[in-house]
RNA sequence: GGCCCAUUCGUCUAUCGGUUAGGACGCAAGAUUUUCAUUCUUGAAAGAGCAGUUCGACUCUGCUAUGGGCUGCCA
């Protein structure tokens, strides 16, 4: 009884994918997966006039980042090709006729104009317009027009659209997985475009339903946004006969801003701090965005992060790989009500991914950064570098404010910690230390500690007075890993150079 | 305005009629510490309101309030 389980992510390329269509996508994707069945990506590029180019590319290769595959759609091809809905022109308009035919809709000759005037004319009087079962009749339809008059306008060129013919007082029920049975009266709901001539493309009604139906869609997982158009929908799958068919349905709750009201839009990222799409956007009017990957985050934190806002697995593990989510996953323990946005958890959730992560899988992530900044040095060893300093990291992006000093010297020395250190003895200290360093023939941080410790006991010095002034000479700041970590990284020459730039170059204080 | 959806700590959430209402982020305090972090411990912090149903409601029902979505020849 239960078909095969394929699922449709089908966004529109009218711009960057934002967070909250990458967890409708995922949400789709592990449904799909937990169920063996497919994921098609399909793009439903219907209104010409919002049509970004560079948005399908955009979206393909942010669902490649996140981990998402597609087992079917645009990319990648498959038996319902194709998956472009302006590639599939004839399809919808043969549809459309169809529904003309048996009576479910007509031809309206209104101009967007004209209708324009018709709302504001409402609006003045206090009233909302609406293209329902109560003005139909009263405007140029084919519902009131004589077939030869019909005929003739469309022949003679007249601009036209197919509007829906929604029934009058009836109740439509559905079902849907999250939400559960909602029911709704027809006589609320409009006279929905489903097809328009002027750029012989449907609307999205229109165009769902028929490619959801042709390309075997089981389950359709969207926004909430959708909700209020479900009757609409339902209603189709009636009018071409395919309700034995019909989808199962799930509407996920929004993503709402981080404070204040209303879902998250496009523009709160760059307002607010955070990013809101995936990966770095340059539209082609040269408007920029920041992105996910681009400001330092690892695809998997990314992910997990968004797979528990608005699901939860039911226990207390918050860690997910995209696996464990997959086997986790349920449409039942979706919630329903909107999930506001939180930066700071996606911080927590990428810190979390990183401490995690080992000196090999760090390498990687580092290198282009040093190399960025001229640093050259091998995998190994800008991998323990990653390594040492890894738990105090939050996004890679701060790799290399975090561990430049393990490759260059420090030009100039913090003025907090060099007012605190650099004073007193301490100067002369250092001096002492100096030799004391030179001595030593293996570096390594086991034996340096060795040597120095009882050095530091045996001539009356504090840890922290000997440790924090060396920091000063080799590190320049109030920051950073243990001194014996960063001694034996740098090695033996590179430290006593640093000791004699300090000692040669700052006046102690006082 | 109309229609629809929702409502547990500041935020994300657990609970599916009987719990000291649990966890996580963030916040605060303490411990550890060689700086910065990390880590650990502890703490403050919630059932929108009002009626019902019931021996008993966060949980079921209704109303109100609040929030959100939709109301385009956009998706």
């Amino acid at each position: 009884m239960s078909r095969e389980v394929r699922v449709r992510f089908a966004p529109s390329p009218t711009g960057p994918l934002h967070i909250g269509g990458v967890r409708t996508a995922l949400y789709n994707y592990l449904f799909a997966r937990r169920h063996g069945g497919k994921m098609i990506l399909r793009i439903e590029d219907t209104d010409s006039q919002r049509f970004v180019p560079g948005a399908e590319e955009y979206i393909i290769e942010s669902l490649r980042w996140c981990g998402i595959e597609i087992d079917e759609g645009v990319g990648v091809g498959g038996p319902h090709a194709p998956y472009r809905q302006s590639e599939r022109r004839e399809i919808y308009l043969k549809y459309a006729k169809q529904l003309v035919e048996a009576g479910w809709a007509y031809y309206a000759f209104d101009t967007p104009e004209e209708l324009d005037a018709l709302r504001k004319e409402a609006e003045e009087a206090g009233k909302t317009f609406a293209y329902n079962y109560e003005v139909r009749e009263k405007l140029p339809t084919s519902l009131v027009l004589s077939h030869d008059e019909v005929e003739a306008r469309i022949a003679r060129g007249d601009q036209w659209v197919v509007r829906f013919k929604m029934p009058v007082d009836e109740t439509v029920a559905m079902d849907d997985l999250i939400r559960g049975h909602v029911e709704v009266n027809t006589s609320t709901l409009d006279d929905k475009v489903l097809y328009k001539s002027a750029d012989a493309l449907p609307t999205y009604h229109l165009a769902n339903i028929v490619d959801d139906h042709l390309m075997e869609i089981s389950h359709v997982i969207r926004g909430e946004e959708w909700l209020p158009s479900l009757p609409l929908h339902y209603l189709l799958y009636r009018a071409f006969g395919w309700e034995d068919t019909r989808p199962e349905f799930a509407h996920l709750p929004l993503l709402l801003k981080p404070t204040g009201g209303g879902k998250l839009s496009k523009r709160d990222g760059d307002k607010m701090g955070f990013p809101v799409f995936p990966l770095f956007w340059l539209s082609p009017t040269g408007d920029t965005a920041h992105g996910y990957r681009e400001d330092g985050y690892l695809a998997e934190a990314f992910i997990n992060m968004l797979a528990l806002l608005g699901w939860n697995p039911g226990t207390e593990q918050e860690i997910f790989s995209m696996q464990e989510l997959i086997d986790a996953f349920s449409l039942e323990r979706v919630s329903k009500a909107g999930a506001r946005f939180q930066p700071d958890k996606a911080k927590w959730f990428n810190a979390q991914y990183i401490h995690h992560l080992s000196d090999e899988q760090l390498a990687p992530i580092i290198q282009p950064i040093l190399k960025e900044h001229g640093v050259v040095v091998s995998d190994e060893q800008a991998g323990r570098v990653a390594g040492i300093m890894k738990e105090r990291v939050t996004l890679t992006t701060e790799l290399w404010d975090l561990t430049s000093f393990f490759f260059v010297a420090p030009t100039q020395y913090e003025e907090k910690l060099a007012k605190k250190q650099w004073k007193g003895d301490n100067p002369a200290m250092l001096g002492k230390l100096r030799e004391v360093l030179a001595s030593i023939d293996d570096f390594s941080k086991e034996n340096t500690e060795q040597v120095v410790k009882p050095w530091i006991e045996a001539n009356g010095y504090s840890v922290g007075q000997v440790m924090n002034t060396l920091r000063l000479a080799l590190v320049g700041a109030g920051k950073g890993p243990g001194m014996y970590d960063v001694t034996e990284f740098i090695g033996k020459e590179e430290c006593l150079k640093r000791i004699d730039n300090l000692l040669s170059n700052l006046q102690p204080i006082e």
